[in-house]
DNA sequence: AATTGACATTATAGGACTAAATTGTCTAGT
DNA sequence: ACTAGACAATTTAGTCCTATAATGTCAATT
């Protein structure tokens, strides 16, 4: 977003951004309880006090390791729908992949102790997020053509952005791989555009 | 399905479905281990040797819930979408209501327990169930001039009902009162007919 | 046919305790 | 700025035991 400010913020900010990816990568394979810090210190090539040293305990670090999550995948997503190149149909396609289809088959048997920790530790983030990719989802859809031919429906970009969004979720859930994920996730994009393409 | 071929065996079906219904009630309370014979015994007013009378344990007792719990929920999709008077938005949104709608807002505490539970203890009736829903779905859509106009964009019939089935189970997942379900799930419904609304 | 009450067996919940692991905080060193 | 090693305090895992509850099976009864 910004542009670095200070070179020692920025370096800060790069050291801080690699434990966090190493720690989402080990608490998306073990869940909160079962990670310990020593394990995402030896994941992140860092002695376990190098962590304390950024992070003041194991929940600070689980929290701001989502939000880095999820701060990710919405850029991620925010930058799949920018790219005017691709049409809306692979624009929503690629922002609903890079959205909720990111763990899909990776996710280890601790899915419940992580989604348990996740909406106590970091609850309110969360939904913060999601009202986020749905807003910009809605955003989106509402630049388009799409925009217009469905509210003559009398559906609002952000009613069909939740529509969307609740499609990607069932996905996530039902599907065992990412390619089942993603076949499903091609097939609701090219119906949700259908309206548009038949109409030329 | 069938007409009663003997009065007795109709009887003798009628009292299972009726412990059946008191069993699934129970069960969607209080999830399966913390549910006790006796409980569901009680709700069903009878004794608890009355259900060891008609199953043999308390899994078989689960099992068989399960499947009529399925069952009903299949048969209840399957009128919705016959009741040709409708449109075929209106009998998809009935439809996918009466298959995941069931238990949203009514679930208690123990969801996990259940899931667990319902995969472990009847996960192939599951998978069974989840696909004839989706059968009857297919269906219904390629019976409607949904199949046609679909068609021509490449999308099977089976891809779209996979496609709303799971946007019906991530509604399920993400709506805490059973209005917010309907709510989405009536956006969906119309979003996918509106193809075929804008046409003429 | 279904209910009742009784029954042994089994499963569950809880407490007390121990051993091990983990957390969070030092100090000293590089 | 980070690491290493050590440290007490806390959590967790595991065992053992006990009290209670639930399961599954009886014979007797209506």
């Amino acid at each position: 977003m910004n542009e670095a400010p200070a070179p020692e913020l920025d370096r800060a900010e790069t050291r801080q951004s690699a434990l966090l990816d190493a720690a989402v990568g080990v608490f998306a394979r073990y869940g909160f309880r079962k990670t310990s810090m020593d394990e995402v210190a030896r994941a992140a090539g860092v002695s376990r006090q190098g962590l304390y040293l950024q992070f003041a305990n194991k929940e600070e670090l689980f929290r701001k390791a989502v939000e880095h999550s999820l701060s990710s995948q919405l850029n991620a997503a925010k930058a799949a729908l920018s790219d005017r190149q691709q049409g809306i149909e692979l624009r929503l396609l690629a922002a609903c992949d890079a959205w909720s289809g990111r763990f899909v088959g990776s996710l280890g048997s601790d899915a419940a102790d992580l989604m348990c920790a996740s909406t106590s530790l970091a609850g309110a983030t969360l939904a913060h997020y999601e009202e986020r990719f749905e807003a910009v989802i809605a955003r989106a859809i509402a630049d388009s053509p799409l925009g217009a031919l469905y509210a003559a429906a009398g559906l609002s970009s952000h009613e069909l952005a939740r529509v969307l969004h609740a499609t990607a979720r069932g996905l996530k859930h039902s599907s065992a791989s990412r390619e089942e994920f993603l076949s499903g996730m091609k097939a609701a994009a090219r119906m949700f555009c259908t309206a548009l393409n038949q109409r030329g």
